[in-house]
DNA sequence: GCTGTCAAGTTGGTGG
DNA sequence: CCACCAACTTGACAGC
């Protein structure tokens, strides 16, 4: 049966769905069902340079096993043949064809979400029951989820990588310039006392405890600028004792950096954790 | 025999 | 209450 003419025995309307729809709803023949290779008239919706379809057609191509929807249910008749279960006891499983995927997969690319009206001309069309075209998708999206989960948490870790390399050529600087600080306390102190006298004396009294200190503060007051918003928007006490600036030196943040720096890092992830989260979506926490 | 994949079953939550 | 969904589990099967 064509899918026009069931459509028309449903008083469905073709015009639900895209055009290009309509080329994906030829029943399968019985030649598919014994895993022949699929026609070579493929719409424009096949996505043959999708890596999941071609490895799942090498895999329905590799193993043997076939699969009628139907065939479980051909006993029955009438508008009991595409009721929502049919599942009989004892039955065992089987995979579904080739072109059947194929199908469901072109399907599934163009809206994840299975309204009942598709389910049913799915069904009708590849001769499967409504069931097995919503745990079709059911279990689809959950293989896309597991997917995206994969690829955010690579994309999560070459950022950590990044950040970690990142903080470690940090903290390296910052027992370099540490040492450097000791290294002119000690020049100074040696030669304080040869430099005492009348003139040094009141520029002594007023400057600070450690001039290497403020000179190394001046150095590093544009990079702690813009480190003071990234800080105190991720919810960290910002800095503004010396023993905290010096945590934090010559810090290269600076706005509109594409490598990952600090900023880019948790903006990233901010702007990712709508996507990576669901919940971040639809759920306030007050 | 072990493992991976997939279809289908089960369970609990949610919205109409 | 029902349908739907996500998450988890189970059972069947193929490949190694």
């Amino acid at each position: 049966m064509s899918l026009d003419h069931q459509m028309a025995c449903n008083g469905m309307s073709s015009s639900f769905f895209p055009p290009n729809f309509i080329l994906q709803m030829q029943p399968p023949t019985e030649n598919e069902h014994q895993h022949q290779p699929p026609p070579s008239t493929l719409s424009p919706f096949l996505p043959t340079n999708n890596q999941d379809l071609r490895g799942m057609a090498t895999m329905l191509s590799k193993r043997s096993m076939s699969f009628c929807g139907r065939e479980p249910c051909e006993e029955m008749t009438g508008d009991d043949e595409f009721s929502d279960d049919c599942s009989h006891a004892g039955e065992k499983k089987r995979r579904l064809n080739m072109e059947q995927v194929r199908t469901l997969e072109k399907n599934f690319e163009l809206g994840n979400k299975l309204e009942p009206e598709r389910k049913m001309q799915l069904a009708r069309a590849l001769g499967l029951q409504p069931r097995q075209i919503a745990i079709w998708f059911q279990n689809r999206r959950a293989r896309w989820k597991t997917k995206q989960l994969e690829k955010d948490f690579g994309v999560l870790k070459r950022q950590f990588e990044s950040l970690r390399s990142e903080n470690d050529a940090l903290q390296a600087h910052n027992k370099k310039l540490q040492a450097e600080i000791l290294a002119l306390r000690g020049t100074r102190e040696a030669s304080e006392p040869i430099n005492l006298n009348k003139e040094t004396e009141g520029s002594c009294s007023n400057r600070s405890e450690n001039s290497s200190d403020i000179k190394l503060d001046i150095s590093r007051t544009s990079a702690i600028q813009h480190a003071r918003p990234l800080f105190s928007a991720i919810g960290r006490p910002v800095g503004n004792s010396r023993t905290h600036e010096l945590n934090f030196p010559s810090m290269k943040i600076e706005h509109g950096t594409p490598d990952d720096n600090f900023c880019n890092i948790f903006c990233n992830i901010d702007d990712q954790s709508a996507a990576f989260w669901p919940w971040s979506e639809h759920h306030n926490f007050h």
